[in-house]
DNA sequence: TTTTGCTGTGCAATCGATTGCACAACAATC
DNA sequence: GATTGTTGTGCAATCGATTGCACAGCAAAA
């Protein structure tokens, strides 16, 4: 009966070497003769011996793991299987995976600021990656205040010391807005909620178009960031509403649910009232009627988030950035 | 300027103890007197420390990480995104959290049968969930041959020496199938791959219920699991399929694929043609018309699977197990 | 006063891999 | 034949926390 192999000194004594020689060996060293290489490659297949990653992690000081965090601290909290983050998540899977990294994936209900340290103080990762600010915005300033590799996606505020990658939310909301006012809708109404600041910013952008066009604000329809949930409450506050011709919804999901909502209470869309969602989410092309959007490069969002955690983690302070919008006309408004 | 302090014996510096009080202290081990206790936690809050996860693991032999991945072998392979995973995932982040464990999330494309040695054998994870079997059957097999912790979304063939858990797909097509043939649906269509033993299960359950009831199978239409790869080729194959009246999909994103294809072509559902799914993801209720389908309870299948997985870790080998299902009648079929 | 028992800390080995340095063996050069 | 290089391995420290065992100090019992 022979142990099983589960250390480098186990092949070591197998071969006959000392597992300095085996790790050198199995790291393609060149200061381990050809034969000798070969001979340990050969033991170390044939047994099936893969490294003990802990204890390379401890030594190297880095785990190649990278944290992508969901904080969901506020109120209207998606779901981590939003399309908004799945795809995101996707791609930044695909650019980890390039640089041969893996992903820790968490999604957290913050309730002090350890949710933070804890991932990027204890050595567990060797970078963090928040998606979403949620209402963490003074745990986020005071981590990356001493830690570096630190990137977030969110609305990169004048005063965020941090590094944050998004869109540039209140241009967003503002084209969008422009774009219903240019085709002669006037009662146009806000659908979503204003408690992170990326949404808080696409806002105030539909603010400042009406504004901008001199015309009144129209109605605030609260609406969660939950798809499934919006088309449930949605139904009321939009009756409630009244007239309006016109929807700018904060997010695709929601504008799915108001478009439902509307089909419920017997207005057409885009000839009642026209809608305009933000994200431009795969499904967004193929409900019906295919829906007008900002389109979010969530591919391109996924490398620069990447690229600027990675410069970070080589102690290249690389600052914030905003990604390119585009309005994506389609036929809902 | 004083150091930064990262490690136990930095703070044993400080307090004027030992490291092996310190760690004592921190898990508040009652062979510390409480007053050191005290002082120790006092003078690690004040400067941020975070014990390091590495050395712990190391030294505890275990990550507190379960890895779950969705290896991508197969034609038809569905992105991470589908609906079904993202929901299956964030039931599983749960569970996992509520056992104080993190997730580890990958998607492989396998070249060989390292996508699986590696993970289980490195020591980097205390566990393995595999979200889909894809055509791994012969790795699956091969690890879980002295590898307990690890277990298997997808059809638990008989064969399969390894903890899988899955809906009964062969009575989930039949089921679905019957319920088009109780209502007077004759040309039924199969909508989807063969290429994972679930679809393939799924495949035969529809022509064992044909057959019992006397029917010919239907037309055949391949679609991939992703839904707008779906939507552009499937118009052609159901023009092609011609004269049905009733489909059934091989999972709820494929329907709504079909449902979108019919409509462009002309054919009202489910007046024309019927449409069944497949796992009820939350999107399939809010569909135009609401989508019928076969229930998967994904928050029961995560639960399960994380029961099943904990047991193994704990060396008991919890065998396969299939998880109900449910017909939910909508408006589409 | 000596013995026994209990409490609270410290010592040092350990987890498994990496790596700077030392060094043996042998070839090349003078 | 002595010196210098080169090549291939080994030795031992190190990464940072955990833990079995030893032991000092003090109180209670004899």
């Amino acid at each position: 009966m022979n142990k099983p192999v589960q250390t480098l000194a186990d092949i070591a004594a197998l071969v006959g070497v000392t597992p300095a020689t085996v790790s050198r060996a199995l790291a393609d060293s060149p200061r381990i003769s050809q034969q000798t290489r070969d001979r340990i490659r050969d033991v170390a297949r044939q047994h099936g011996f893969h490294i003990n990653q802990t204890a390379r992690n401890l030594r190297m000081g880095r785990t190649r793991l990278i944290a992508c965090v969901v904080p969901l601290g506020h109120q209207s909290a998606q779901r981590v299987s939003d399309p908004f983050y799945t795809t995101l998540i996707g791609h930044l899977m695909d650019g980890l995976a390039q640089r041969e990294h893996k992903m820790l994936l968490s999604a957290v209900a913050p309730t002090d600021d350890s949710w933070l340290t804890s991932l990027s103080r204890s050595g567990s990762v060797d970078g963090v990656i928040v998606l979403c600010q949620s209402d963490q915005e003074d745990a986020l300033q005071a981590v990356s205040r001493d830690y570096l590799p630190l990137v977030v996606w969110g609305e990169a505020g004048a005063n965020s010391s941090y590094c944050c990658v998004g869109t540039d939310n209140l241009v967003g909301g503002r084209v969008a807005t422009e774009h219903l006012l240019n085709t002669g809708r006037r009662r146009i109404a806000y659908a979503g909620m204003t408690d992170i600041p990326e949404l808080e910013a696409r806002h105030r952008g539909y603010l400042d178009a009406l504004d901008a066009a001199g015309c009144a604000p129209g109605p605030w329809i609260p609406i969660p960031l939950a798809y499934d949930a919006a088309s449930d409450a949605v139904r009321d506050e939009l009756a409630a509403a009244g007239d309006i011709d016109a929807v700018f919804a904060a997010s695709d999901m929601i504008a799915m649910g108001v478009v439902r909502a509307l089909n419920i209470l017997g207005r057409s869309v885009p000839d009642d009232v026209a809608v305009v969602g933000y994200d431009d989410v795969s499904l967004a092309a193929y409900v019906h009627p295919p829906l007008t959007t900002i389109r979010q490069d969530l591919r391109l969002a996924a490398e620069v988030l990447i690229e600027r955690l990675f410069a970070r983690m080589e102690g290249v302070a690389a600052p914030s950035v905003q990604i390119p919008l585009s309005l994506i006309e389609r036929a809902s408004g």
